[in-house]
DNA sequence: CTGAAAGCGCTTACAG
DNA sequence: CTGAAAGCGCTTACAG
């Protein structure tokens, strides 16, 4: 604790504290010789503005909180990671709290915990940014947010991914490998993404000229045990699928698994592919085909807007229609899961 | 923001504000009508204390940080879970700070950071929680921290578990099951862990009787390619190992990949096995046979240990042995990825 | 058992 | 361009 205060500083530079405020906030309206003056004292000094003080002044506790439960840990991570990047730049502090979405007093718990934190605040990560009644108890306490997810939904800014475009192209590309009997494992009907996907993928179908066979698509939650029970049941049928896209690779996983168990070969006898591109992709054997999804640019965005509009400042210029509309597109990354299907 | 001050509860009440905070703070010398009064009128208002207040005041922040990079991004994730459990019932807020390790200004960043957000304490994770000339900086800035790992080595308190004693039983199951050519995967040279890992495998080799194969000792990293790595090495020696232990489930995933990726079959063929039970254990396939390690115990208890020292309290009375020393045991978790050689 | 005063480190009006 | 006063919501001595 470096315990010299603005008043150490006003002192030892002849001006009075409001001056020091002055040059410590960048304001306007005072002379080049004060300011370089109260500078040096403040170098000579070591000084750091103590956060508590100013945020006790401006009740504004200059922190935000990352409200998130698991569904893919890998995602997760990714996402945090360029949460993160933007909180340091921007000199904020990122408060963790982690919920259980199933949890019955879970908006209560939130209201709670934002009581006790005063976080400033909040990045809401599917599917906690689909939720209404949390965003409800949000706008009735007037707390600042941003969700990750699917913009048209529920109130506040957003940041996504176009998960429509993003089934579109994964399966294009598995038509394009001539594969003709392709399973879909759905998300979570309650979030968002899981509907945009669906279409997605029913779209790429239709304008294939095929019908969608509705014994191959299957619910599944977004989780790696979901992928396993989809599978489980996908690989069942007669005729088998040739191709199983997952609405996210944590079920993609799943889905590998349930083949290996099966003693299905992957790619030979059975292509999969998820979205997202997580880091256990590149685990699995064999690697996961993918869509790139840009979780840490969407990370680092979320969290750009929110502590903008906190500080009332203005977003930069876009550098790219993606930062414009603050939905990002996925990129097909081809690894070894997936090929054309056998004769 | 639920703007009722401790102000507008004494003025309800027709007490002093002094007499509000004795009462939220539970305080004795107050008599037990004053007492009722207030919480009565506290209830009423819905009055909240706001914790920057206090922090000012007290100069305390009422938060804590953790502070990791990502070696093994399982392992992380549940120990931020144990962490977060703990803040969460003590309403202690918890910050987040990614770190690279590799970083040449790593320590100046954290210091930064702390000055940034004056968190009252900091929860050190390996490999930060070994390094040196960062718990100086920490111990000159007088900044309260608590290490994940072994006790000997720095300064502070630490929680950790029981290294050695884990990769002695896994290599003793490795020669119940009758494998003699057993290799092991080091981890990070500096990494005290690492060390206690080593110490145990080559303990458990020595009581049985056994030479340690010196080519059958390599080093790894504790990342998931450090692994393959290693284990590309080890399956061209002649004669091949039978069994290969890591030590951790990180690297162990990345031995199963290399040998997936050759061909051999796991475990008819190779036994693998690692340290840590991690998530991914059970998402790969095989599934990994491991040493689970109570991760989320150790974050909860590094949690409290650290809270109870900021505010100054005894720590609650030892449940257990292990809470008592701090050092938790693991526990030998047989799956699929184990089992005897073949003839 | 209770309270008036001063203070934590900063900022917001306001005045000059 | 600069500063004196009051205040943010709480706590710490101290006095009674």
């Amino acid at each position: 604790m470096s315990s010299v205060t603005i008043n150490d500083v006003a002192r030892q530079a002849g001006v009075s504290k409001k001056t020091v405020s002055r040059v410590i906030n960048n304001e306007a309206n005072v002379s080049v010789d004060t300011r370089d003056k109260v500078m040096a004292v403040i170098n000579e000094l070591g000084f750091k503005r103590n956060p508590l003080g100013m945020a006790l002044a401006k009740n504004r506790s200059l922190f935000i909180a990352l409200l998130a439960d698991n569904p893919s840990p890998g995602y997760l991570q990714k996402l945090q990671k360029g949460i993160l990047q933007c909180c340091s730049e921007e000199h904020m502090g990122l408060f963790l709290y982690d919920c259980s979405y199933r949890s019955p007093t879970l908006v209560h718990e939130i209201e709670e915990f934002i009581d006790n934190t005063l976080a400033d605040g909040l990045i809401l990560v599917p599917p906690l940014s689909d939720k209404q009644d949390l965003l409800d108890m949000l706008d009735r306490k007037n707390v600042c947010y941003i969700r990750i997810g699917p913009k048209d939904q529920g109130s506040g800014d957003s940041v996504g991914f176009n998960g429509s475009k993003a089934a579109f192209e994964m399966t294009n590309y598995l038509l394009q490998l001539q594969h003709t009997d392709i399973a879909f494992v759905l998300g979570h009907p309650d979030q968002q993404s899981s509907h945009r996907v669906e279409k997605g993928f029913r779209q790429a179908l239709h304008d294939a000229g095929k019908t969608v066979n509705e014994t191959l698509v299957v619910q599944g939650y977004y989780t790696y045990q979901s992928g396993v029970d989809a599978a489980g049941v996908l690989l069942s049928r007669t005729p088998r699928p040739t191709a199983i896209l997952a609405a996210n690779d944590e079920m993609a996983v799943g889905v590998l698994y349930a083949a290996h168990s099966l003693g299905i070969k992957v790619p030979e006898e059975l292509s999969i592919c998820g979205i997202d591109d997580i880091s256990i992709t590149t685990k699995v054997w064999p690697n996961l085909t993918s869509m790139r999804q840009p979780i840490a640019t969407i990370g680092y965005r979320a969290a750009l807007l929110l502590i903008n509009k906190l500080q009332g400042k203005p977003m930069p210029e876009p550098l790219t229609p993606e930062d414009q509309s603050n939905i990002y597109d996925c990129e097909l990354i081809v690894r070894d899961s997936t090929c054309p299907p056998a004769r």
